[in-house]
DNA sequence: CATGAATGAGCTTTCATTCAT
DNA sequence: CATGAATGAAAGCTCATTCAT
């Protein structure tokens, strides 16, 4: 639990520096520069680039669910809890800009595509919160009649479109936007 | 007869590497060696390496300009154009994968947002199949009365995502699934 | 007598160019461009960029010598030869500063260091102009006793550099410094 | 204890193979092996190839200044001073061939007119010794009434001159001549 | 003779990683 | 455990030279 601190700046430097200017664009000499450590002692803590690259999304992922999960009741009726993390997903991110841009940069790499690849294959776990939702939406006959993977791609393709477009300001999202935006992805699940 | 043909080898071969490693992963030496040219000869058509990456996705996104319009009729009723553009979309996707590939990795890095920023400035133009479709939809009041940014990523954001999925052999899509798809995508912007 | 049009046009962009931008700065491409002329093609007179370089070089020497003839007499005193002859190389380089810029540059290069080589080891004859008249003035006792270099040296040194300092704009030789100067290197070498 | 051990050995290094090659004879790639330090190195001391240029260059300047202030002493007749200077330095020069060579292509390159240009506009400081000898010498009414610069050419310009002609073999100075040029020179500039 | 597209060796510079201290 | 100097493979790009047309 008590991580070492230096592991903690080493995190925290490299997710700022490669959220702002990439993977190829921030160097381990700098990422050490900006933590405060040496090069050498970013080693300790990762094996090389890769691991640090993937660990530091790991645990922005972490922290997303357990977000998502706050508030989030079991006993809501369903349109209401797929509302909230919608909602949550959408604050959570233009809240976090520079979590954003780093999960996004992640996620069209190939480190996103081998991370895929390990979830679809069972390697790696699928974050219960929305298998759990659209299992029950669609077994409840709530949710249209399509396999998991499209009913998330409906209900939140637009939300990280629009966070993308939010955060590098083509536009200003508020609170009754997101509740709209929400709702009109739920018209797209929605029986 | 067909001048330009080295150029036309280039720019093949950059797409298929970087489609599959990435802008990184896909130096200028194995670029060359992949079309069968001298380095130096690259440069003869592009000025350097970030040249020929914009003008390998102008060139891409023209061939799916080209692929939209076809078929397109502005006689016919709102709706069905919009489902034809949706379906010819991603069935070009699936298409032409690795164009998809390169498409994705390119929106999501600098080269990305400065195009996209290009164009809400007005400095690039935005292809007008898309800007004339949500435009009319608004006008009629037949969509959901949001901007045309808000509109395109309920349109097209889950296309995307569901493309990629494809793409990555995480599920199949067929015809039955695409026009049912579409039509779920109609249901997030329709009012 | 007649040589080829597009022959001259190459050493004059070559001189241009050299001049302005160094040995390094003008790519053979270049000289090609300005000379309005292909790059194969300045290979049909000169063999390589070497070749080039010396041939322009002996070309600029010829025309200073002709230059340094133009009303000299070996009637006249033998100081008041000298001071032609110094008068006249300091003016022809503020009038040729980029005839000037070139010949520096190629003296203090590979280039010139074989040239002085090839004319110690009587390869390459060294222009009369100078060697007749320091002889005579050694003969007649009115110089110094030194040997031809040293004499030389005390009697152009000067010249060369101010040449330099007037065409890097640092200072402004006018006709009267001109003579001031000459006068000076005289006091120089007199006996 | 001698921490710049590879600064110096990299700048030695730098030292003879461009003097000996010029500034594009010497690539990094040999710079390095002849110090015996990876290419990589290099930059940790220096910028990049022009800054090792310009500090090995103020290295050796600096080295001249203090050989020519050995021995020099303010109370000894202006004359005699002078004829210090010219000698010692003619003595640094045939004594440090590779110095000369490096210093002598270093000005007549455009790192030279650069500097050159920064003195004249009081960017960078003329080392004192030759403006407070020629100043003094002005103000004392022993020099000719030329300003600065063109006493500094004919004072100068032959030693440059003669030294160059020494170490390329065309002639040997021996500590007679050389108080005999520096007494030419000094004829040069006297009233 | 003239052309200029093509070549590829060679340049400067970067940066993930190691290891002696 | 921490350090950061040292490493060297590999990148993007240039340009003298060639040769098919």
């Amino acid at each position: 639990m008590n991580k070492p601190d230096k592991r903690d700046e080493v995190i925290q430097a490299a997710l700022e520096l490669i959220a702002e200017k990439g993977f190829h664009g921030a160097p381990m000499s700098m990422i050490a520069e900006k933590s405060g450590v040496a090069v050498g002692t970013i080693y300790r803590y990762f094996e090389n680039k890769d691991v640090l690259i993937n660990a530091l999304y790991h645990e922005l992922e972490e922290k997303i669910l357990v977000s998502l999960r706050d508030g989030y009741s079991a006993g809501e009726p369903f349109r209401k809890r797929f509302l909230h993390v919608a909602t949550a997903l959408l604050r959570y991110f233009i809240t976090h800009p520079i979590h954003f841009r780093y999960i996004e940069q992640y996620q069209h790499s190939p480190y996103g595509a081998s991370l895929r690849r390990d979830r679809l294959l069972g390697k790696a776990n699928i974050p219960s919160i929305f298998s759990e939702l659209f299992a029950e939406g669609v077994a409840q006959q709530v949710l249209k009649d399509f396999p998991f993977i499209i009913l998330f791609a409906l209900a939140f393709g637009p939300l990280i479109a629009l966070a993308r477009d939010h955060i590098l300001g083509f536009f200003v999202l508020d609170d009754v936007l997101i509740t709209q935006i929400a709702e009109a992805c739920w018209d797209g699940i929605k029986r």
